[in-house]
RNA sequence: GGUGGGUUGGCGGAGAGGUUACGCACCGGAUUGCAAAUCCGUGAAGACCGGUUCGAUUCCGGUACCCACCUCCA
């Protein structure tokens, strides 16, 4: 069997991975805050996840896995949204403005993602579905001596936990002495996290034992997944901005809340994006989402690639160059495995680079090997390890029957025009054709054409006009 | 201030203590009516200073610069 190695935040070492129960592997990423519309950053431990879930089915079994990504439907941002339509004057109430909120930006999440061949989690969670297995554990760390009760707000209490600092390598006194922790009357150290905080009448509560109110962050991702996944479960994952406090914060109450067991294996930790060597804020103007990307006719296919053009451990600069470096290297790979079936078994060189702490850009490198090789089956095979070259994300290279049509006219009127030294109507069509986006290719078969970036039917059009055919 | 990460050829981007990464671009050749595409081939690297070693871009230490997190941002 192949021996998956992964880099563990937790011991800050690649290791060897071993599954508590290779018939059911089960991992855990942290999913959105669904606000608005993911942005491009969003989308890197999205497609990191969907090549790690890949391999592990295909080493594993297909049904051997288990997959959770949550959506955290409880947030001030999304009240805020709501409180703003309301203030706008919408008729709704606050509860249901929320719900609207909610639900459409999980439509756009699906909708984004699926275009960026990311396969669903076998459970999608939200936080608002769990809300009594969240007290319920809440209660359990009151009980424990792990966390308590004051001012209608639930506190974990940091200095009960030993380990507390552990995954992100620092210590509690460290940071207070770094001084940005929040101060507040209610708490015992400044560096207690809230558990549940009460709610006003005009944002959404649930009744608890303390009150009415609402759960804090991280609550949310220790409840679902002991419900979901067990007190133990293979993989966590998530941005490495979420290191701390989040990630921090949900191995504290869920190892408190149940001291037997393991939490998390294994942490993995993607980097950032950047765009153009600048990390992506809205204040520099180089802010976007997925959708304004897909919007402005980027592949998802292409988006993808770029993305796992590069480690998960380093920062990934999203630069128009690669966009279209990679938009070209996917039309010449789809070109050369047109019709071809996929090998049976993708090649070892790919899966040892994906099974090397997912070298996704090593994998990249062994496609490339393949195609030189003119190896399509191969290349087929190991390409959809990636979720590259699939039929789904295949609709952007090809070109409509209308246009097939007229390139296939135009380039016969060419090969007529050069059988009769007409080169000067030869090299019209060939220019015109450079102009519409079209890329011809006179091989000994006869001439092969595809579509480049840019491709311009009215301009196809206009060539036939001009040349007739 | 604390913590973590990074610095590779023109550009992007990996691995490995000693043998070509790979892709794009460039250059030479083949091919072509001229091109494009394709094929063959050449060249080009590891921030800086030390150390370990027969040998380091790869390990260790230091310096410089960059980035991230410490603020309910993936």
């Amino acid at each position: 069997m192949v021996e998956i190695r992964l880099t563990n935040t937790k011991t800050r070492r690649k290791e060897g991975f071993t599954p508590l129960d290779p018939s059911n592997v089960r991992l855990y990423l942290c999913g959105p805050t669904v606000y608005d519309r993911a942005h491009l950053g969003n989308a890197r431990p999205v497609l990191v996840f969907d090549v790690l879930v890949g391999l592990l089915r295909h080493v594993y079994g297909a049904d051997q896995v288990t997959y959770v990504r949550n959506f955290t439907d409880v947030d001030d941002k999304i009240n805020a949204e709501a409180q703003r339509r309301k203030g706008l004057g919408s008729p709704l109430s606050l509860e249901d403005l929320i719900s609207e909120r909610t639900e459409e930006t999980i439509g756009w999440y699906h909708a984004d993602m699926d275009a960026l061949g990311a396969a669903r989690p076998d459970f999608e969670p939200r936080a608002t579905q769990y809300i009594p297995q969240m007290i319920t554990m809440i209660e359990t760390l009151i009980a424990r001596g792990n966390a308590y009760a004051k001012a209608g707000h639930v506190l974990f209490r940091v200095r009960s936990f030993d380990d507390y600092g552990k995954l992100s390598g620092r210590s509690v006194d460290d940071m207070i002495a770094g001084a940005r922790v929040e101060v507040a009357p209610f708490k015992e150290d400044p560096m207690d996290f809230v558990l549940w905080k009460p709610s006003d009448d005009d944002l959404p509560g649930w009744d608890s034992p303390w009150g009415r109110g609402r759960p804090g962050w991280h609550i949310e991702c220790s409840a679902m997944s002991a419900e979901l996944l067990g007190d133990s479960f293979d993989i966590h994952g998530g941005g490495i901005d979420l290191q701390f406090p989040h990630h921090e914060n949900e191995v504290a109450q869920s190892c408190c809340a149940h001291p037997h067991a393991g939490f998390a294996n294994v942490w993995l930790h993607n980097e950032m994006l950047q765009v153009e060597g600048k990390k992506m804020s809205k204040s520099l103007g180089n802010f976007f989402t997925v959708r304004d990307l897909l919007d402005q006719g980027v592949p998802g296919e292409v988006i993808r690639f770029v993305m796992l053009s590069t480690h998960y451990r380093k920062p990934m600069d999203w630069t128009d160059v690669k966009r279209a470096e990679a938009e070209a290297v996917l039309r010449r790979w789809r070109g050369l495995t047109a019709g071809i079936e996929p090998a049976a078994t993708p090649a070892p060189a790919v899966i040892a680079a994906l099974a090397d702490d997912l070298n996704t850009a090593g994998a990249i490198a062994a496609l490339h090997e393949l195609a030189g090789q003119g190896d399509g089956a191969g290349l087929l095979a190991g390409a959809r390890m990636l979720g590259l070259l699939t039929d789904d994300l295949g609709g952007w290279a090809e070109a409509g029957d209308e246009a097939g049509a007229l390139i296939e006219a135009l380039l016969a009127a060419r090969t007529d025009a050069r059988k009769a030294r007409d080169f000067a109507r030869a090299d019209a069509i060939r220019d015109g054709f450079a102009t519409a986006g079209v890329e011809v290719k006179d091989t000994v078969a006869g001439a092969e054409w595809s579509l480049a970036t840019g491709f311009d039917l009215a301009r196809l059009k206009a060539l036939v006009a001009e040349v007739g055919s």
